[in-house]
Order: C-alpha cells, then sequence, then structure tokens
DNA sequence: GCTGAAAATTATATGTT
DNA sequence: AACATATAATTTTCAGC
C-alpha cells in the first residue's frame, strides 16, 4: 500500500491539481527540494495510485458540445446489469457514471451535440434492457470547477487516520 | 474568436486528453508534425480558450475523501442568487456546481470526509439565505469517467458550423 | 504556418551522505 | 530519502522557406 504521505506530497498534489503540466525545476522550487527528490516522489505517488493521471480541461462549447445534462436513471438492478455497464462504456456521450443512492440507481453525466442527438441518445439508453425510466435535468451553465485539492484539507483527512506524518511530527520523533 | 480547427488541432486534444503531461516530442510524433508547430498549436489552443488548463485525476478515497454526493438544492432564485454564488464558491467541499433544468435550480457534487463532516456541511447549505431545500444522493461507485475527446466526435459536430476545416477541404481549395 | 538547427532549459541516472 | 554532479533529452528560439 501507500506508505505516508507527508506536506510535501500534498503541496506537489496541489501544484498539479492547478497546473497539470507544471515542470518539475518549478515543483521543486515550490516544495522546496531539489529535482530529483520530487521526480521520485512523483513516481511514487503514480505507482501509489494516489495521483492516477493527467488530464486537460476544454471549452465544450467551443467543441461543438452545446449540451450537457444529467441523466438519472432507474434499473431493474442486479440481473441487466452487466449489460447495463457495457453499454455505458459504449457510449462516447457518457461522460460520468456514478452508482448512487436515492430516487434512481445511476446518474449519468452526459455531454453532446444537439437537442436532436439528445433525443436520439435517451430513445437509445431507454431500449436497453433493465431500464426502467430516465429523467433529464439540462445543464444551464456550470459555476464551479474545483481543480485544486488543498493541501490544508487533505492534511485533516488524513490525520485522523495517521496516514499522514507531519514534518513536526517527523522531527519530533528522534 | 478562434479561427478554425484542423484535424491535427483535434488530434493534440486528444491526446491531452488521455495524457496531459504528455512531452511536444511525442505529440510531435503523434501527429506527424515538428515540434515547433505543436508548440506554437497548442500555445493558439490555450490563447482561444479551448483549452482552459490541465489537471490531475487522483484517488480521492487515499486522500481522505470517502464520501462523494450529488446534492440538489431548491434555493428562492433571483433575490439570494448572488450570496449563493458566494457561498458555493468559499466552501471547498463543493467540486462542482450546475445550474440545471428539473427539480431544485442547482445540482452540487460535494466531496467530503465521512458522514459528520457531510452533515455539518448540508446544515450550512440550509442555512444559506434562500435555500428551500436539499435532496442529498450518495455515490456508492464512479463506474465511468471518460477523460478522452474524441476527435472524431468533434469533427462531426463542428462540420454542422463549417468551424472545422478538414485536410481533404482545405487541400480542394486552390 | 512549417521546418531544421542552435541555444537554453529540464529531466534522468549515478554515486554519496 | 535527499542531494550534487554528470549526462541525456526536451523545449525554446530564430533564421529561412
Amino acid at each position: 500500500m501507500s506508505g505516508h504521505l507527508d506536506l510535501i506530497d500534498l503541496k506537489i498534489i496541489e501544484s498539479l491539481g492547478e497546473n497539470g503540466r507544471i515542470r518539475l525545476s518549478e515543483l521543486a522550487e515550490v516544495v522546496g527540494l531539489s529535482i530529483p527528490s520530487v521526480s521520485e516522489r512523483l513516481d511514487k505517488l503514480q505507482k501509489n495510485g494516489i495521483i492516477k493521471g493527467f488530464t486537460m480541461e476544454v471549452d465544450e462549447r467551443q467543441l461543438g458540445f452545446d449540451i450537457q445534462a444529467f441523466v438519472r436513471v432507474r434499473i431493474d438492478s442486479s440481473r441487466h446489469y452487466k449489460s447495463f455497464m457495457e453499454h455505458v462504456l459504449n457510449e462516447d456521450e457518457i461522460m460520468e457514471c456514478f452508482s448512487v443512492t436515492g430516487e434512481g440507481s445511476h446518474i449519468l453525466k452526459v455531454m453532446t451535440h444537439n437537442t436532436s442527438s439528445l433525443e436520439k441518445f435517451l430513445s437509445r439508453i431507454q431500449s436497453w434492457p433493465g431500464v426502467l425510466s430516465t429523467n433529464t435535468s439540462f445543464v444551464l451553465s456550470q459555476l464551479k470547477k474545483n481543480k485544486k485539492i488543498s493541501a490544508g484539507i487533505v492534511r485533516n483527512n488524513l490525520q485522523d487516520r495517521q496516514v499522514l506524518i507531519t514534518f513536526d511530527e517527523k522531527k519530533s520523533r528522534k
């Protein structure tokens, strides 16, 4: 498993959240370590699976995706679950899929070209075996998108579990 | 505005979606242009705002965020909108906020430490002026997260608007 | 807008504490 | 684990097309 995360790891994570293409040299400057040290830590964070990968944020509208929507799907659970999953993975217009509690068993985040393509998409979904109903909410605008993972908050989260060793704690151990 | 996007731009976008830290040298290989050309195109894509930035995907659980939830909020619209926005931007636990149609005026994607911190968060929300009700769905698991923006699909989207000029079209113009 | 080649910067590998 | 040094790779700059 992951071993321990210290504040430097968290700062690395925070910086990469703000700018995923930041250079190791800059990162080294930010956290106050040498480049090889930062490089090694970054490798470990990826090997541990704490950092899963790097992506990009795009302006979807400019790429012709004028419609975003949340679609709540109610599926006749167990029996059709496997085929549902396969369909979900195959549909490029489904950007995210969550299994959730509450009304409906799944929430799909959908991105598509126009109302016509959305209509086609919805009738496709409704034809999948086990799909009992759907309920669609259009996204009018996105008011917030939090990229940064604050080192401070993560630190608080992890202190409970003693996964994290802060610098001060380290110092005080002989 | 943005000028024109060709298939090479879309391939750059697709590659960066798969790996946001891909090197210019690799990118140049993928799209079949020289490194300076790719570098220039990347700059333009960022200046145009088509590429908004680069981030990282993390394993939230390993960082102590054990709870993710969608919270539908119904707010007494116009009058309290501004203060609502301010609150939303201030809360680090709100990762995303969408204005939507359907039941409730907004959907919040929330990430927090445990049920206790969620409970605190929900009572905080409910105390904001104008918040009439909330409805929370826990995320049990995320089944899909689409990082890649397929060049093929974007091409289809944009062809309608003639924003995109394909290589073949370019060739055929004198 | 693209290229090749020089210059500058950055990343990797190795050995040491 | 972190560092310094040396080496390798990458990115940037720029003249020329």
